[in-house]
DNA sequence: TTACGCAAAATATCATATATTATTGACATC
DNA sequence: GATGTCAATAATATATGATATTTTGCGTAA
């Protein structure tokens, strides 16, 4: 009878946490604002019991500072922060990328290849100048890097990589400016080395395209 | 006046998510137990509310899965996890351990000594056969790989480590078993190797450390 | 200016109501 | 007789609003 389509038992305190984590990764909670209860409970209409829940998950993750008895505020931003999280991004991603080479079986060239095509099309467009599709070409963006990495064989470097990756996406968001194809080269480089099992200049120019993002978000700070 | 010697408001919730989390490490809470709310309050003296705060935040850092809709459950153990959990410490603390010794300076060098000796006068006593002090021990080694990596001027970095440790130590717990004074010979080996900035070496020896331990815990699985 | 104290606002905690899942047992089916 | 289905019930998790503490802001006095 198909009465949960697709698991219509969203509980709320799972949507709200979606929703606060995606509202700072993005911006739309400037960094370091104070979180009040009330406004978030008037905002996102859920009970303080919830928020609360939520925000001592995402002060746990490091997206939300919980100040004992203060209360929560947005996680600051700064440039020892940003360069914290690049190099951290460069080893874990780094690291599992070299693992996933060596271990990837057909299934994961076959995922890695159309994640690749998937965010080439966006690529394309915001060159062509088209940004209201941002959001999408930042989630193929993080598409593609997962699927790099998918074959490590470790959930537990995933998990770690995932809370990064969008530390790292976060500032990125911040400054608001593209790349150009810069970026889509260096995605067809990675996807290349990877394809033909060379882990090694894979992972320099995963290097490259990291450091290389950090810097030009480091030019708006 | 200090009226807050020791910052005497220590939270309900604050301090339950230190006592769950302990027990979780330390092997009071069953590795895949159910965590009934009502149990736990029971046991813990505090309310849902502040009980599922402190799950959710526990979920976030993996000592406890949280199945929507079914409630929580303390992780489970397994051989794939371990061997993760030593995998992702040899990278970050090994990592960690070669920028802070290219970075620390005399106080940095001062506390290390200092925790080592603080180390080593448990290790003797475990030697001698004192089982009673083991959590003390153990407290001593965490601070001790703590000192060796403080310099890194990495708080990200820091914090991951931290997560993965204790995760480590859950497993050491649970095997019970002392390795001799084969730790205490690569414990001194790594201060000294820090001491004289030889971060190569160091690195070398703390992968060892490790990996010895891994193997020590796996023939309990 | 600094210190004090009161009022207002915000957080931390709790007890309770609602919604969901798990279990039991009767009844039908093979 | 064993197995499978379904509804009623019990158990549990989720969510809310109310209460108790704590912090903050502001006005007043030294």
């Amino acid at each position: 009878m198909l009465k949960n389509a697709q698991r219509a038992t969203a509980t709320v305190g799972s949507t709200t946490h979606e929703r606060i984590k995606h509202d700072i990764i993005f911006g739309l909670l400037a960094p370091g604002a104070k979180l009040k209860l009330s406004a978030l409970k008037e905002h996102y209409g859920a009970s303080v019991s919830i928020l609360r829940e939520t925000l001592n998950s995402l002060a746990s993750e490091g997206f939300v500072i919980a100040e004992e008895q203060r209360g929560f505020f947005v996680a600051p931003v700064s440039r020892e922060d940003i360069e914290e999280i690049a190099n951290l991004r460069v080893l874990l991603e780094g690291h599992a990328l070299k693992l996933s080479i060596e271990r990837g079986d057909a299934d994961w060239e076959g995922h890695l290849v159309a994640a690749h095509h998937k965010l080439h099309l966006m690529e394309v467009r915001m060159q062509a100048g088209d940004v209201s599709i941002r959001e999408t070409w930042k989630r193929r963006d993080w598409e593609f890097h997962q699927a790099l990495i998918q074959a490590c064989d470790s959930k537990n470097l995933l998990a770690l990589h995932s809370i990064i990756f969008d530390k790292y996406l976060r500032y990125q968001m911040l400054v608001l400016t593209f790349r150009g194809d810069e970026a889509a080269i260096e995605h067809k480089a990675i996807l290349d080395a990877a394809l033909s099992r060379d882990s090694a200049t894979a992972q320099n120019i995963l290097e490259t395209h990291i450091l290389a993002g950090l810097r030009h978000a480091l030019m708006a700070f």
